[in-house]
DNA sequence: CAGTGAGCGAGCTTCCGCTTGACTT
């Protein structure tokens, strides 16, 4: 039996590290945790200096029996959880479930998992820091304080199974808030004046600095330059320079991968988690950008090989992130020889190239540019032109790599960076053409996966681990939806100057179209406005910070993690206590106005059943009832108009009959839809479904009639209900609703009857309305009971 | 892919951070 178990927390890393160690030694990993506060409400004991009650969660008990039986047979345990305040409660956690001894336990930490570094670490040993461990609590302590008193509140004034805390809250909070900022920005235009001089390849563009937001001082701008003369005034060349970008953290990873693979954040994620386990990476959740020296090394001799020694520069980049604890490296190739790996699928060998691109980019040279501006006078005016080219000296690390951008409220860019002509200072230039462009300002862009967890790494809140587990809680929870929207189309004047004429044209294009981007639910904002008006305290962006400086100081010694509690608590339990008691319901209600035609009241609000509109007053003893209709997909209740309101009452309609049975237009989930005969048949996007005619119905569903006869395969004689027909993905079987798959060994010939039965009962029945979210619980209860 | 929207009461929901598989499709 080994001499020494060393445990880490990860088991790819124990691998890695057993290798370095040799016989002496075992290498196992805890998983991460071990322990947990109990999931019930009394984990934690106000009264008694807020004491936790810990228990080892049903799939961790295995795995904790072993590391048990192991230490006992072991002379030394060596503790190698990560150096951060949740690595070393881990090991804290260790010590105690495992029965460990003072004198045979020893703690160690290391920031890179290499020979030199985890020797080093064995040589210098030291206890566990129980103020680090205090840390740890505190924030464990304070998390669970804050979900498990908060949601509870959500439960009674808004809806059962709510939830809010430190971080998903402010999540939600910026989007609900980035949002409102949207629908309050007003658009304004204004003409952006862009010269083209020259001819063929010596034509450039040079635009004027100014804009005019009237057309007639646009207008006379354009007429005053038809007989105008042009000089270059100034001709003046700067040196630039650009610099590589850092290696990947978890964030950054998260960003890029999502613009230039069009990854989602946990996509990014676990592609990177199979490229780590597969030692193709270093570990992918860390805010650290920092490389081992062994790496350093290993770049260098990379790129003096493949691109030559001037192109290599020697970088060490500090963190930015107050926040950041740095326990790993940055996020980098193991081996920095291997530039594209030929195993894995295409998102890991994609992933993996973006990954060994960025961290070799950063260790090399800047990109050297020359930078010229020409200012071009008007004989007819005073402003003058600007023209601006850029020539590349020296590609440096754009040879292998260029961060892109969000593409946030730039006014302008394109032209910018092309090249000019040979020009000298003098010179008379002629117009080619001259354009007056009118150009719309930007609302603010709306969070991305990847932009948002930008946006909480900035605040300070979150954690590599959470950002991708926050994103998918709030969409859950249904705070917030990834969508994408239509645009509208938007007209613009465009005057363009040619051959002595000016020409005036109105173009269209089409605004605001959004793919992927984090829009707000009613729910959201509902909670939103509940948890600021109510506990702002909770949900203010620098609330996480403010509490982090305390953890440090808990962390340093400075402070007691029971006194930080306490004088936390003491004001927050009492201020949701007052909720319970005094706060009104919040169902966002908001009154729409009055009903043209009957006068009666039209309000909206959140209902059992989401968003919608009411007509007429509730409580009508006896009286009248009011009407009811549900806002649809893309609606909001502070954005929806009277005259949007009414129109959600025009439908479902009934449009006539066919084959002896009612057709009736309606708008469901998927857009609008015409039911027959209890089948769905959807309308084209062209076609208004207010005002479908009977006889286009007709068409829609025979021609959708003829289509599904085009997908037919075979039916069976015992039911002819039952069919075969070619989808999307190849032939499927339709038993009733059920969609069925055709397994391997056969295929659509060899088929019988009997196998679709078998196949209907062996799988899962459809999902019933209502009942799919206990029946989903209730399946994962008894799963983890056995 | 319906229209629905009262109220009562039982029993349930929920946090953040550290780790992987075991499940579906």
């Amino acid at each position: 039996m080994a001499k020494n178990l060393l445990i880490v927390e990860s088991p790819a890393k124990a691998k890695t590290i057993e290798g370095y160690l040799g016989k002496d030694f075992t290498v196992k990993s805890s998983y991460g945790h071990i322990r947990d506060l109990v999931k019930s409400d009394d984990a934690i004991n106000v009264a008694n200096n807020f004491e936790q009650k810990y228990e080892i969660p049903a799939d961790k008990k295995q795995l904790v029996t072993e590391l048990k039986k192991l230490a006992k047979e072991a002379e030394t345990v060596w503790l190698a959880s990560d150096e951060d305040r949740e690595g070393e409660a881990i090991s804290w956690h260790l010590y105690e479930t495992l029965g460990l001894k003072d004198a045979s336990t020893k703690r160690i930490v290391f920031h890179e998992i290499t020979k030199p570094a985890i020797l080093k670490a064995i040589e210098s040993p030291r206890k566990i820091d129980f103020n680090l461990v205090n840390a740890q609590q505190a924030r464990r302590v304070l998390d669970r304080l804050v979900g498990f008193e908060l949601s509870p509140v959500l439960w009674k004034k808004v809806k059962p199974s709510l939830s809010a805390g430190r971080v998903q809250s402010v999540a939600v909070r910026l989007i609900v808030e980035r949002e409102r900022e949207i629908n309050k920005f007003k658009a304004e235009a204004a003409f952006r004046i862009i010269a083209i001089f020259g001819k063929g390849r010596d034509a450039f563009k040079a635009e004027l600095p100014e804009r005019y937001s009237k057309q007639e001082d646009a207008e006379k701008f354009l007429n005053d330059c038809i007989s105008a003369a042009f000089k270059v005034n100034s001709l003046e060349t700067k040196p630039a320079k650009r610099s590589p970008a850092a290696p990947f953290t978890t964030s950054t990873l998260q960003q890029e991968a999502s613009r230039k693979l069009g990854f989602s954040v946990s996509r990014t994620m676990s592609v990177a988690q199979k490229l780590y386990e597969s030692g193709k990476i270093t570990y992918m959740r860390t805010d650290s950008v920092n490389l081992s020296d062994l790496a350093l090394n290993a770049a260098r001799d990379q790129i003096n090989r493949a691109y030559g020694e001037k192109y290599h520069q020697l970088r060490k980049y500090k963190t930015k992130s107050a926040s950041a604890q740095e326990a790993h490296e940055a996020i980098r190739p193991t081996y920095f020889d291997v530039h594209t790996i030929d195993d894995g699928d295409s998102s890991e060998k994609r992933l993996y190239e973006l990954i060994w691109k960025r961290a070799i980019a950063s260790q090399m040279s800047e990109a050297l540019f020359e930078k010229t501006t020409a200012k071009i006078g008007i004989s007819t005016r005073g402003e003058e032109l600007v023209a601006n080219g850029e020539v590349l000296k020296f590609d440096g690390f754009l040879k292998v790599y260029l961060e892109s951008h969000d593409e946030e409220d730039d006014n302008q860019q394109d032209g910018d960076n092309a090249m000019l002509p040979p020009l000298a200072q003098g010179q008379t230039l002629s117009l080619t053409e001259m354009t007056a462009t009118e150009r719309y300002s930007r609302p603010p862009a709306r969070y991305t996966e990847a932009s948002l967890v930008k946006k909480l790494e900035e605040l300070g809140i979150g954690r590599p681990s959470t950002y991708a587990p926050t994103i998918s809680t709030i969409q859950n929870r249904g705070y917030v939806v990834k969508e994408e929207r239509d645009g509208r189309q938007r007209n613009y004047k465009v005057l363009t100057l040619k051959a002595g004429e000016i020409k005036k044209e109105e173009l269209t294009e089409n605004t605001g179209a959004e793919r992927n981007k984090m829009f707000p639910t009613d729910i959201g904002a509902v909670v939103n406005d509940f948890l600021v008006q109510y506990f702002n305290g909770i949900v203010d962006f620098h609330f996480t910070a403010g509490v982090e400086k305390e953890f440090d100081e808990i962390a340093q010694g400075m402070k007691d993690w029971t006194d930080m509690i306490r004088k936390f608590y003491q004001p927050f339990h009492q201020e949701v206590e007052n909720t319970i008691k005094t706060a009104d319901k919040a169902t966002g209600e908001r009154e729409l106005g009055v009903h043209p035609e009957s006068g009666k009241k039209m309000s909206v609000r959140i209902g059992r059943y989401g968003p919608f509109v009411q007509v007429g007053e509730t409580e009508t003893e006896g009286g009248e009832k009011p009407l009811y209709a549900s806002l649809r997909a893309g609606q909001m209740i502070e954005t929806i108009t009277l005259e949007e309101a009414l129109e959600l009452f025009k439908l479902p309609k009934k449009v006539g009959f066919f084959e002896d049975k009612e057709m009736t237009v309606a708008i469901g989930k998927f857009g609008p839809y015409i039911r027959h005969n209890s089948a769905f048949y959807s309308l084209p996007k062209e076609i208004d479904p207010l005002d479908v005619t009977e006889e286009q119905a007709i068409e829609i569903i025979e021609a959708k009639r003829k289509k599904d006869a085009e997908r037919l395969i075979r039916t069976f004689d015992e039911n002819p209900d039952v069919k075969i027909l070619n989808g999307r993905w190849g032939p499927y079987i339709e038993f009733g609703k059920q969609n069925l798959k055709i397994p391997k060994d056969k295929t659509p010939e060899t088929l019988t009857y009997a196998d679709c039965v078998a196949l209907s009962e062996a799988a899962p029945a459809a999902p019933k309305k209502g009942g799919k979210k206990t029946t989903a619980k209730a399946a994962t209860k008894t799963a983890k009971k056995k």
